[in-house]
DNA sequence: TATGAAAATTCTGCATACAAAATGCAAAAG
DNA sequence: CTTTTGCATTTTGTATGCAGAATTTTCATA
């Protein structure tokens, strides 16, 4: 499954990019979980989300059972799937799992990324710094998720940053909610400013260190919005 | 998805379980990349598959999308898919990732587990022991897999199990391969000991650092076999 | 008015049909 | 003899149709 996020005008260069609708489904119904417009227990119903997206129902059925899959929705047997639903235990369970990856990724992005990589990480973090003066808390979180995912990436560990992007991807929803407070966002900020330094100075143990007390945090500072 | 491995005859209380041919299906497919009836790289032709299974290629195909999202086969649009094949840097990857989610397991079970459920694991673990003495080894790889499961299982973190199952179901094909030496597999049992006494003692320091050197040996066990 | 059975409707699950793309092959051109 | 081009075949991608399960509605009865 492709997955980016930027949606950019693919490269000119190489072969063109063939998509197939299930494909496109996938990433559409993903977002429309993830924005909310399909809600927590909400039944999908074939026909109707079919007629509303304009395709038929066979690709649709594909792309809820790719989503079944990842987690996101909850097929029950000649009852259709449903949109998960997550109790705040699920939360915190996932969360306490994130935080061991991004640990992992902590240590190893250290290691094995290039200079390039960091730089790039470095980046995106000027850009979320930016909305975060700005107040632009949309891009903040788009920013915020990518750091994450990157440091994954940055790591060449497949296996991890497919994980990542699994939780990360089941969480996204409840931490779009969770619109904290001013204090709260600049804890994480600055727990974000102590994360860019670390990886550039290549320090794995206190990237990881922040890593883990970031995603403590996240817990704190969603778990009112469940 | 139901992911009963033992496939017992389900209990005989409640609701009759219904069960969609797609769903057989991803069951039955992953079987075969497992056991190695589709190689790696083999294209699944959706026809033929249907014609040998006696399905249409509807359930089939929902099935296919649904490996897919698991990891264990890849989409090519326009081409079909193909049984996913993986790299050494790949299974390499995959059980640094495994590792360190078996370590949280470790640490966590020993705290959450009940001690009916810690029972369970030693009466898993003696039935292992009895099939390695009896040189059992189809049996011996499926207890093993299910005892590293069921310590996921005891952390009472969904979130977690449902990450190693994954990686575990991924792994499974080379482990189920890589036949190793006599005198590994009984480093492997020892290991295995290790774990037990120390789950059942609580310890969940020394069951995390067993389960992390366990799996690193993991890694030099099978790297021959790929 | 409340209750419950039965009919009607809706929806899922699966198979089939049709269109579009890819693959293979053979003939023509160089 | 090799390469290219066009055609036939195969295979994927999507839509539609039909049977059966689930849900809702209707309507008779207490």
């Amino acid at each position: 499954m492709s997955e980016t996020l930027s949606e950019l005008p693919a490269s000119n260069s190489g072969p063109i990019q063939r998509t197939a609708l299930h494909d496109t489904l996938v990433t559409r119904l993903r977002d429309m979980i993830i924005e909310g417009e399909l809600t927590p227990g909400a039944r999908m119903h074939e026909s109707q989300l079919g007629e509303q997206l304009g395709v038929s129902r066979t690709p649709l059925r594909e792309a809820i059972k790719f989503l079944a899959s990842e987690g996101l929705v909850e097929l029950i047997p000649s009852r259709g799937a449903i949109v998960k639903r997550f109790s705040g235990k699920d939360v915190h369970d996932m969360l306490i799992v994130l935080k061991s990856l991004e640990e992992l990724a902590g240590n190893l992005a250290c290691e094995t990324a290039t200079d390039e990589e960091i730089a790039k990480v470095r980046q995106l973090h000027d850009e979320m710094r930016a909305c975060y003066d700005a107040k632009d808390r949309l891009r903040y979180y788009k920013l915020n998720q990518e750091i994450h995912s990157e440091i994954c990436q940055i790591t060449h560990n497949q296996a991890l940053s497919n994980m990542q992007s699994l939780l990360q991807s089941r969480l996204k929803r409840i931490r779009f909610i969770g619109h904290e407070g001013v204090e709260k966002w600049a804890a994480a900020m600055a727990e974000h400013e102590e994360m860019i330094v670390a990886l550039e100075a290549r320090d794995g143990k206190a990237l990881s260190k922040v890593l883990g007390r970031h995603l403590l945090n996240a817990w704190k500072r969603v778990r009112d919005a469940i």
